[in-house]
DNA sequence: GCCAACGTTGGC
DNA sequence: GCCAACGTTGGC
């Protein structure tokens, strides 16, 4: 099976690159998603390996922030049960999952963000998602020939 | 802080 | 099952 590569939404405020790193053995759970479509892809075709582009959403600039890693695959989303969490949900039960969570590590850091508008001016990256209006889908698939176009880019943010 | 774009909800 | 109303996302 190829390789899968992503990008995954945070508003820094919230979860940033920093927290991951920071995080016991860089690991951290992906939870809160609160979309079917990307719930499909955390329960179902997210694996361990895939690699994922942290993207830093509602700051300025936003844009890619840093590099992690699956290392565990999709398990029910803890937080929808939780009364005091966020992420609470009072339509899920615990005999019926309906969110799920993936577990990522950190890879690196950007010591610069790579921007959205760079993003959106490289040839090759006006199909991503992300560089598309309206788009608001907080976990994306990215193709192999995007992330390495990325991982061009990225030479010129570290 | 504004507001366009989008996903979800719920009345019918 | 349609679709208007509503709530949320996220760039600007």
């Amino acid at each position: 099976m190829a390789k899968r590569y992503w990008l995954f939404k945070s508003e820094p405020d919230t979860f940033s690159i920093d927290d991951l790193q920071r995080a016991p053995k860089g690991v951290a759970v992906w939870d809160g998603v609160r979309n079917y479509q990307a719930r499909n892809m955390l329960r179902d075709i997210i694996k361990v390996g895939d690699e994922v582009f942290f993207y830093h959403s509602r700051v300025q600039p936003p844009g890619i922030a840093g590099i992690c890693r699956v290392v565990r695959e999709g398990f029910p989303d803890k937080s929808a049960l939780e009364l005091s969490s966020q992420y609470y949900d009072p339509k899920v039960h615990s005999d019926k999952p309906v969110w799920y969570a993936v577990e990522v590590q950190f890879v690196l850091k950007l010591p610069k963000i790579i921007p959205l508008e760079v993003l959106k001016k490289t040839p090759g990256l006006q199909k991503m998602m992300v560089t598309r209006k309206g788009n608001r889908l907080s976990i994306q698939p990215v193709t192999s020939e995007e992330w390495k176009i990325i991982m061009v880019l990225m030479k010129n943010y570290r």
